[in-house]
DNA sequence: CAAGTTGTTCAAAAAAACTTGAACTAGCTC
DNA sequence: GAGCTAGTTCAAGTTTTTTTGAACAACTTG
């Protein structure tokens, strides 16, 4: 490949761009992260890349972006790991590209496998360090009280544990988009 | 009503600190809170609520978590507002009580009411304008590009709108406590 | 192995979110 | 209406989170 992309005055218009409705695209998955409790630069950097076809280098969503190394490194990362996008290298150069994952049902099995699993385990040993802490209670009426907000809590765990499940299901068994794979 | 609860040493006592397994459970919501994307002020103030068999007073609530006035007059009106927890005036005093909303169903229900929904709605006209915006294009590869983008977005949007009422209804479907009444 | 490229790390800077508390409104009571 | 009490508001302060960028590690190539 020839050493043009070197360049940095070609290289942004080789790159070409965000479109208006990229920018708009890109600024509403911002919106989303944040409503999610993810970084902002999370939410740009999938915006980028929902918007393109082909898949992107750290550079390129650095660039069109403008956003530092760091961020674009760390987000990209976040983002592999909640299996909100993958990589691959091509086999004609050595930079990594990425692609964003735009099955829903995918995306929200990984965020709740990587948000929500977490605390349901957190919470069972959270139940038990309660269950422990009414264990050296004698004070009667605290401990009937205690006992009962940890049958709630025990029993709330198990719902939010049976109801992930569902979710992860019902997201994406149908409503399909036309043309086009899914999982 | 004896006057004896103005005086700041008696209060404390008559308050009765809080126990173990309370704080426990406190920060327990603290960091659930947390994890929803609230205040971690919020998380605690319906922590302490949900430890107490009777409703407690702005004054209670910022003693006993040691927080502020603006931070306990804010939580609570974020909470109600969620429907997390519901205010009652007692005939004989005119300071406002709380008491935690502990029917998960009702919990989630409000949840999604004032954090998802709206977040639908939104959608709505974010769409629109991407729409708008792909109007204005003549580049047929963007308009090609940003059309299906904007399919994709749709049917997401679709999907989510169809799963949110099903988790409404599966939380607390049953699986209730034993006693004590539900919904 | 020197030079060049890709991507990671992390301390420090910047930005965002949360909390505080003093000033204020509103409603009683005498 | 003066004096209390209950509760709200919001600018300023504090804490937490996110971003930056320079130093670094890993790998390739000549």
């Amino acid at each position: 490949m020839v050493k043009i992309s070197q360049d940095s005055k070609l290289k942004k218009s080789l790159l070409c761009d965000l479109d208006d409705w990229e920018i708009a695209v890109i600024d509403l998955f911002l919106n989303a992260a944040n409503s999610f409790g993810l970084p902002k630069s999370y939410g740009q950097i999938y915006g980028l890349l929902f918007c393109r076809d082909y898949p992107l280098s750290l550079d390129c969503v650095m660039e069109l972006l403008k956003i530092s190394k760091g961020s674009a490194s760390q987000g990209l990362r976040a983002l592999r790991q909640l299996g909100a996008i993958s990589s691959a290298f091509e086999p004609w150069d050595r930079k990594e590209r990425f692609v964003a994952e735009i099955r829903l049902r995918k995306l929200v099995g990984g965020f709740l496998r990587e948000q929500a699993d977490p605390h349901l385990d957190k919470g069972v040993g959270r139940l038990k360090q309660i269950e422990a802490l009414l264990g050296n209670l004698d004070n009667t009426d605290s401990l009937k009280r205690g006992a009962r907000r940890h049958e709630i809590l025990s029993s709330w765990h198990r719902q939010m544990s049976r109801l992930l499940p569902w979710v992860k299901m019902i997201v994406g068994k149908s409503d399909r988009l036309p043309q086009k794979s899914s999982d």
